[in-house]
DNA sequence: TAGCGTTTTTAACAATTGTTATCGTTCTAC
DNA sequence: GTAGAACGATAACAATTGTTAAAAACGCTA
């Protein structure tokens, strides 16, 4: 999530809006990230391809900003997809009028900067689950941590997300 | 893994040269850390107590510097407990002295900085290894990217370190 | 080198998850 | 509104891992 600030309405005739239903396709793995979405309405999620299945491990909601933000800062491949779950709203910010706007506002490079952390200490708190928890239990976590979640999802993309099979998920579930 | 440049070496009488004896506790989980460990000799591993197991989640060897960094720099206990896996020689710096040495050196607290980001990364490389990778795949991707660690650390932390029980390695080591 | 604690292997069994397939149900696009 | 796709539950079976226990191998040191 990119912290959506102050900083940032100043330039907010930079952004296009754009409507895009589901399943649609915003950024393919591989490709470099030239564009930052800020989701008004709707959901995505990001995920990629290992060896011919979907692992899916990120999902986005509404007031969230989305970019595969290390690709788009580094101009390398992105490591992953972003994808529409539901029907959109989003912002568009293309990387142009993204660097027009971090010339002019430092503050927002500090916050992009600050965004690249918080991934990344998501990236911790992912790993260290995994390290400790079973699927049950991270299912649980889950469940208790974020229950919107599973309003909203397809629930064999938040299996993907715990690292089982919609299956075994299932199971989990219907587990008495 | 701290790098320990130039930029150092010019403090160097601020370390201290200790020895310490296989299995000696560095930093204990719940403890803010207050020193910076660099291996002449030896080695480490962090872990932490989940359950009443230990998990170990990172080794540590010659040239590598060692701390709880998110504990050091932020006063915040630490989530883990660094352990000596061998007899070692280590020299260590207080954080009176690192204050010092980075207020001198403003280029340490660089390194410093890009450090986290290191270790945060290497956060995100593990997480996605846990899920995209069984057990069996986390091993040989560790044989083969780090073969020397199997020569050096007893299995049963190379276990915890992938995920599994010493027993289930074991097989896995043994699978024809 | 003898003894003791640590580490690794092996075995048997239980629990969990994966795989494949089927069957309703729900969603979506036309 | 209907057809086809997507989704969730379930079943049967296979594969993997966990658990517990015991024995074998190893390494240190007295």
């Amino acid at each position: 999530m990119l912290p959506i600030s102050k900083n940032w309405e100043k330039f907010s005739h930079l952004f296009a809006r754009e409507e895009i239903s589901a399943k649609t396709l915003l950024l393919q793995e591989g490709q470099i990230a030239n564009t930052i979405f800020l989701i008004e309405k709707g959901s995505l999620r990001s995920w990629f391809n290992n060896d011919g299945k979907e692992v899916t491990f990120q999902f986005f909601f509404e007031g969230q900003g989305v970019s595969s933000i290390e690709s788009f800062i580094t101009n390398e491949p992105s490591l992953f997809n972003i994808e529409s779950l539901e029907p959109c709203v989003i912002y568009t910010l293309s990387k142009k009028d993204f660097q027009t706007l971090t010339a002019q506002e430092p503050a927002i490079k500090e916050e992009i900067n600050a965004h690249i952390l918080q991934r990344l200490f998501l990236y911790q708190k992912l790993f260290l689950s995994r390290i400790k928890d079973n699927p049950e239990k991270r299912y649980k976590e889950m469940l208790k941590e974020y229950p919107e979640i599973f309003q909203r999802v397809p629930q064999h993309y938040i299996a993907s997300y715990l690292g089982i099979t919609s299956v075994s998920l299932s199971r989990i579930r219907n587990r008495r």
